[in-house]
DNA sequence: GAGGTAATGTTATCTTATAGCAAATATGCC
DNA sequence: GGCATATTTGCTATAAGATAACATTACCTC
């Protein structure tokens, strides 16, 4: 019923519903959610950590699935053109959008020590980035923010690295 | 004298001033700014785009110097590390850093038709940013920001690509 | 100059990403 | 269904970015 209050992990529901949501969306837009693209995605959702585009072509082969590195690039192309994944530029590694029915270059919490990945996406301060840089006649497309540091769980214990 | 109101690119002179700091602050931490480090600073104020490692490498290697991947990398962990230099990762590039003094993250306006960069680094970004996390009880080692869209000029004309 | 540390040279390798073309699959029309 | 078309996927090769490991050289101190 309700969702567990701490979420440090993306349960199978989570993954469901990013589904869900991702075949509503590609109908809308009349764009195809091809069994690659949803297996990427779903593999993608399924892991507590943003993964490389090679870990995830190493479960697609698990699957049994052939494949090569353009498999599953292309398939990440597509999430991407479609705002379903984000990439994390700094690390190499593709997580799930959690609001991909609103267009946006991502804002990040990465922990340095156990590598979960936390989507804020705060308006004040897309607001305010889009400000300075209009301040500095600059015509914003996309904004990208990354925030290293130390997620709350890392900070209590050091239970850090817990893979 | 005075400098030019509109510099879109490294001048000789920003290039002089930005190597002398660099200088200055080595000595005052006690660290070498030796011959390679020090050309390869140079070589990143001196062309008006961020340049990757192997382009930098390149220039080494015009220069008549010896030297592999590893020469041009160790030599901009060096300079990272000292906060001389900021790495793009959206772009996998290298840029000289305006206020070496302060360590930052960097805030980057990349303009997507021309390459060129400038480094924004408003605190009223850093702190807003470092509230929203706070809010959500992570603690901030580095920031990073990149947004990406057009520059002044390449919004004027439609000179743009001017390589 | 001997000894220790830091920096550089050198080779090989690893990771990430793309180009180019062939085969297969879906879609739309008759 | 049969066929033309465009999209998607398979597959090989290769480009581009970064690091590991070890030998050699420069620098500093005694
Ligand atoms: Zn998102
Ligand atoms: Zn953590
Ligand atoms: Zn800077
Ligand atoms: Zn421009």
């Amino acid at each position: 019923m309700t969702p567990s209050p701490i979420s440090i992990d993306s349960s199978p529901s989570d993954t469901g519903q990013a589904l869900a949501q991702a075949e509503t969306l590609c109908q809308e837009r009349g764009v195809r959610l091809t069994d690659l693209r949803r297996r990427v995605l779903e593999i993608i959702w399924s892991h507590s950590k943003p993964m490389g585009a090679y870990a995830i072509l190493d479960v697609l082969r698990d699957d049994g699935r052939q494949g090569a590195p353009p498999t599953v690039y292309r398939a990440l192309d597509f999430l991407l053109e479609q705002g379903l994944i984000h990439r994390l530029a700094s690390l190499n590694v593709y997580a799930g959008c959690c609001q991909p029915d609103s267009r946006h270059g991502g804002q990040f919490l990465i922990c340095r020590d156990c590598g979960q990945v936390n989507e804020m996406n705060s308006p004040a301060v897309e607001n305010l980035l889009g400000a300075e840089a209009a301040a500095r006649r600059f015509e914003v497309l996309t904004q990208m923010v990354e925030v290293l540091g130390r997620c709350p769980d890392c900070q209590r214990g050091t239970l850090s690295d817990v893979g």
